[in-house]
DNA sequence: GGGAATATTCCC
DNA sequence: GGGAATATTCCC
């Protein structure tokens, strides 16, 4: 439980103390009318409040969150839910109201614990992007050393082909060469040469090769 | 230019007015001496200031920034740059200093205001990272699907090339059996030779391969 | 009625 | 000496 305030246990002892009749409770005690302001201001304020003008009063009161209501010309009647005739023990509830400009300072905290929280999602975004950074780079990396395999294994298998297409002159040359003993076989049987021929020229395998070399982006 | 605040005024105006003793300029007039303290608080306060306590005061002129010298027992001595004698127009000058926990405020803002900032090109950055890793992983599964396409290829030149090397071999064996034979025959009659040859026609070639597949990844 | 500057008091 | 709560004044 905390104390009431100096102001607020001021009027109270004022209204309690009943010499003035300047300022009473209402009927019901739940609200105080300052019956006249200008005795209220000469008699009570300076003994009991720091200031002499009788707006500092009400202006403090507005601060307290003090409910105010004209009645009559210049009097005024305040009520605040805590500030209740024999209700002592709630006075301490009657706390001055955070002005706006002050409410808006709460706010801007607010808003440094909502960024607290972005930046740390932020964080966590980029360490995935580093971590997804990283896979693909070790993607990359065996996406080359695959290329690079490839490509040996194209050169190899030109290799062969080169190879192989000499060779296939060689063999050209050896069925000029078995033509031309065919030659020197004149004066034999046509037959028996031709028939001997015919089985030379299954022999030979494929003539066209069936590859055609394929454009490689990496070579 | 502004205009002096009222305390400063004031205080200017009693120590102008020479009414007073217990108060006054030192002699270089950069500074005034508070004689006494307790006459001045007596007399000159209640007319002046809203307050009563010389202590307000002080606090007051602390505020505003000025140094405080104690002289003899309850005499101060007070100095400020811009508070001197028949310099007027620099009296505005005077003026109430941020209290440090209020200037610490102004950091807090300055300094949310330079993380929105960061925040706000953070984003951005990251952002820009994302897009580019999404065009990266798009790439890499054209790459992959490239070397896909190549593996599937070369597999089919293997084939063709393991079918093709069998059939050479078959040859190479025919033309080398070919060659020994016309040696062998050499002078007998042909009709045996040619039957001869025609039984060659059946023999299987030899049947290794002499390929050996290669492992690509991506089969 | 209430924001904001200034003043006062309280307190360490 | 100065931070901070409270009060007062000024002003829209």
């Amino acid at each position: 439980m905390g104390k009431p305030k100096i102001l607020i246990k001021n009027l109270y002892e004022i209204l309690q103390s009943e010499k003035f009749d300047c300022i009473r409770w209402t009927d019901n005690g739940r609200a105080f009318i300052i019956v006249d302001p200008e005795e209220f201001q000469k008699s009570i304020m300076p003994e009991y409040f720091y200031s002499t003008q009788i707006k500092s009063l009400y202006r403090q009161l507005n601060s307290y969150g003090f409910k105010m209501r004209s009645l009559e010309i210049n009097q005024k009647m305040f009520s605040h839910k805590w500030f209740i005739q024999g209700n002592i023990s709630s006075l301490y509830k009657v706390e001055r109201q955070r002005t706006k400009s002050i409410a808006h300072l709460d706010k801007e905290k607010d808003s440094i614990v909502i960024m607290r929280e972005e930046m740390k999602q932020l964080k966590e975004e980029l360490e995935t992007l580093q971590s997804q950074q990283n896979s693909i780079l070790k993607q990359i990396r065996i996406h080359s050393i695959i290329q690079t395999y490839i490509c040996k294994n194209i050169k190899k298998i030109c290799d062969e082909q080169k190879k192989f297409n000499l060779e296939r002159e060689q063999e050209t040359r050896l069925v000029i060469y078995f033509t031309s003993m065919f030659e020197i076989f004149k004066g034999f049987q046509f037959e028996i040469a031709s028939n001997i021929i015919l089985q030379l020229k299954d022999i030979g395998g494929p003539q066209t090769p069936s590859f055609s070399p394929m454009i490689f982006p990496y070579m």
